[in-house]
DNA sequence: CCGTATCCACAACGATACTG
DNA sequence: CAGTATCGTTGTGGATACGG
């Protein structure tokens, strides 16, 4: 069932498609190697060549993701140095890139219910408490968990 | 702050690139088009020309669109006659379709708070008490909300 | 008039080659 | 080795034309 309008539905018209945030949002976040990026960067990645190999996809494909994402600010680049080596970059999510975390767990809720058959690859349990993570649509005023609070944990 | 792996990281292999529910569901929804006739269809649009003109995309794009999220058990097409009138189709979500709420509240969520300037162009409030609709994610057990307790109010 | 097939334009990916 | 430019290929959208 779908959500009602309280506006008339021939009012739709002034702030439909542009004005919607979905869709400004799908111009950014728009194509699937620009999600997975953001994904890997909750996950922990850092580095340019480690998420050419966990994403699976090709290095000019991080490069032009990384680059609209960081013009998106959504991901920041800052150069770091290991002991010895050469300066290179490194990338990670800045305060509103963080705030994506319900997207992506969203997104891997419906897969993990509709898609995997079974069980999910993949568990979000409080690092604490060790319970489950969900991520939930509602008036209440539930505790909300940061990132930082969140371990992964593969299923067994 | 990225989440913590539980398992060497090292172990990643394994379970990444299409084992992650992300990524099956970005492979499903990937284009915009797909995912606006998503928050079409929670917003009340059932019929093929409303698609077209609420989304602002061309025929062809919504007919490849729906015919793929059919296929993908997200919406379903039932035949229906208006009084008088010839057969035609409407499209509506399935149940696993209207699971995707929060994946849309999510984003329009993310992109009111980062591409709107200042006030969002509408607000999800609950049909009964008024009070916003947030997407949380919470190891509490906050009472969902389904999405026909939802109302769209457009903002003043 | 609803919905699709067809054709062309453009944008994103992969392979390769290149720069620091 | 990190990261990018270039080029050929594929897929996604729009315009048009067509079938029920």
């Amino acid at each position: 069932m779908p959500m009602e309008f309280e506006t008339r539905l021939a009012d739709r018209g002034r702030w439909r498609a542009d004005a919607c945030s979905a869709a400004m949002v799908l111009d950014l976040l728009g194509t699937k190697t620009v999600f997975l990026v953001v994904r890997e960067c909750f996950y922990g990645t850092t580095r340019f060549e480690d998420f050419v190999e966990r994403i699976g996809v090709s290095a000019p494909a991080v490069s032009r993701a990384l680059r609209q994402l960081e013009s998106a600010d959504v991901i920041a680049r800052t150069p770091y140095r290991e002991a010895g080596a050469r300066t290179r970059d490194e990338y990670r999510l800045t305060a509103a890139g963080e705030d994506l975390l319900p997207v992506l767990l969203a997104l891997v809720q419906w897969g993990d219910t509709h898609l995997q058959d079974g069980r999910p690859p993949l568990r979000f349990v409080a690092r604490d408490s060790g319970d489950e993570i969900r991520v939930c649509v509602t008036a209440d005023h539930a505790r909300e968990v940061d990132s930082d609070d969140i371990a992964i944990r593969a299923a067994r």
